[in-house]
RNA sequence: GGCCCGAUGGCGGAGUGGUUACGCAGAGGACUGCAAAUCCUUGCACGCCGGUUCGAUUCCGGCUCGGGCCUCCA
């Protein structure tokens, strides 16, 4: 069985992963709020642990893995734009959704297995339960209609982050509510006013705080100890260590996960931060609207090392275009056979995407080469459509794992225009020039001009 | 200020205590109704200063520079 090794945050090093059980595979990973479009840098974790997941499923099968990835649909910044467009809240929550199920799948990213929802009545139970048992063990108080974790009373808080009290209350910008008894306090459960999304509690109507969301569906749909958990840099502090400190304090000592995995950033030209106050933010939904390939991004993010800064630029969109090209051809109509060895072997030592691009190009066979590709999300059926027919792919991309596939939309088929103009390439290496030009007139007669440039033989309707 | 991460050729980006990354771009060549594509050959590297070592780009320490987190954030 492959061994796969793992750079875990917490132990600040690569480690072998072995499961707590081979059978059940567990991993959480933090979710889209669904208040806005995704942009790509929200696509970097959504890619990431997709590659994690194919690999997890190759290694202990399709079945044995638990993957859940959550939405965070409660939240003061989806209150707030929905009171600005006067709507319902599961207004925005459900448009914004279904905007990131769409344009994850053009990247081609599989859905997870669960994809649990904060508001889902099940969820907010287990909140509030986990909450109330966190009170009962003298971790958290109730105060003026606020529930809050009280930090000092765990003496482990703080080991994922490597930071200290002193050092959180010292960096801490933000004015210290007067309710809280200590400044590192946090909320698990706030008071909604009226008119306000909420649920009855044991503390009055209210809602949950972020933090608590994520222990409680973990807890709820994948267990106390999971094997995975992973999320962006940026999470380690404070989300991932409230959410350990929590689960903890609630489970008798119990760690939430063994294995810690976080994602790097992406930045724009100069190494900016993409932001919204830069004014730098490039949505998956305008890299589509340029080049509906999803899988050209993809192939660019996972051009990086998961854990490495990535500099987003139309340089790499355009090598990772041409690479991605290349490889097209090289596969032709082969049949996708099996994965190369080559490839596992890159990705199990600590998900080396580079490393596994860069060996696509030594595979010779076709059909390795397809199948390998496939394995990291490229070259799948949408692609292939969109080669033979120029057509875009709407929606989202269909995922081919091996014999599992996952979901299957968008625009296939059309005519096969690019298979002509291979035709009429090959047509042109045999020297058959009357066959060449029956071709390019046949196409002709069709209202397709091919031109002859630069960039290989391109066509467009006259 | 605290914590963490990184520093490889023109660019991107792997890897290694002594030996080839790979891709793009560049140069030369093969092929070619035009143009692509393809194939072959080829140049270019390990931030700075010490230490360990027969030998360090690779290990250790310091420095410099860059990035991230410390506030919602992938």
């Amino acid at each position: 069985m492959t061994t796969i090794k793992l750079h875990d945050t917490m132990a600040r090093e690569k480690r072998v992963f072995t499961p707590a059980d081979p059978k059940r595979v567990t991993m959480y990973v933090c979710g889209p709020t669904v208040y806005n479009r995704a942009h790509i840098g929200n696509a970097r974790p959504a890619v990431v642990f997709d590659v994690l997941a194919r690999l997890l499923r190759h290694v202990y099968g399709a079945e044995s893995l638990v993957y859940a990835r959550n939405v965070t649909d409660v939240d003061d910044k989806i209150i707030a734009a929905a009171e600005a467009e006067g709507v319902d809240p599961s207004v925005i929550t459900a448009r914004y959704e279904g905007f990131y199920l769409q344009d994850m799948g053009a990247l081609g990213v599989a859905p997870p297995t669960l994809a649990p929802h904060a508001t889902d009545p099940v969820n907010i139970a287990a909140m509030i339960a986990m909450i109330a048992r966190l009170v009962e063990t003298g971790n958290a108080y109730e105060a003026d209609g606020h529930v809050l974790f009280h930090v000092p009373s765990d003496p482990d808080y703080g080991a994922l982050g490597r930071r200290d009290r002193e050092a959180m209350i010292a960096g801490a910008r933000v004015e210290v509510a007067s309710y809280k008894r200590d400044p590192a306090d946090f909320v698990l459960w706030k008071p909604s006013a009226d008119g306000v999304i909420g649920w009855e509690s044991p503390w009055g109507r209210g809602r949950p705080g972020w933090h608590i969301e994520c222990s409680a569906m973990i807890r709820e749909h994948l267990g106390k100890t999971i094997d995975i958990h992973g999320g962006g840099l940026d999470l380690i502090f404070p989300h991932h260590e409230n959410e350990i400190a929590q689960s903890r304090c609630a489970h008798g000592g119990a760690p939430l996960a063994n294995y810690w995995v976080h994602n790097g950033f992406l930045s724009m030209a100069g190494g900016e931060k993409m932001s919204k106050s830069l004014g730098n933010v490039v949505t998956v939904a305008d890299l589509l609207e340029r080049d509906p390939r999803g899988e050209i991004y993809r192939f660019a993010l996972l051009r990086a090392h998961y854990r490495q800064p990535l500099e987003w630029s139309d340089a790499l969109i355009a090598e990772s275009k041409a690479t991605l090209d290349r490889l097209y051809r090289r596969t032709g109509n082969a049949v996708a056979g099996g994965v190369d060895g080559s490839v596992l072997i890159a990705l199990s030592d600590d998900l080396n995407t580079p490393l596994a691009l860069s060996r696509l190009s030594k595979i010779d066979n076709p059909e390795t080469l397809k199948a390998s590709a496939q394995f990291l999300g490229l070259l799948t059926q949408s692609s292939d459509a969109w080669f033979k027919g120029g057509n875009p792919i709407l929606g989202s991309a269909d995922i081919e794992l091996g014999e599992l596939t996952l979901s299957a939309t968008g625009s296939l088929g059309h005519s096969s225009i690019q298979d002509r103009i291979d035709a009429r390439a090959e047509a042109k290496q045999r020297r058959d020039f009357a066959e060449a030009d029956r071709i390019r007139d046949e196409l002709a007669a069709e209202g397709i001009v091919l031109e002859d440039g630069p960039q290989g033989t391109s066509w467009r309707r006259a």
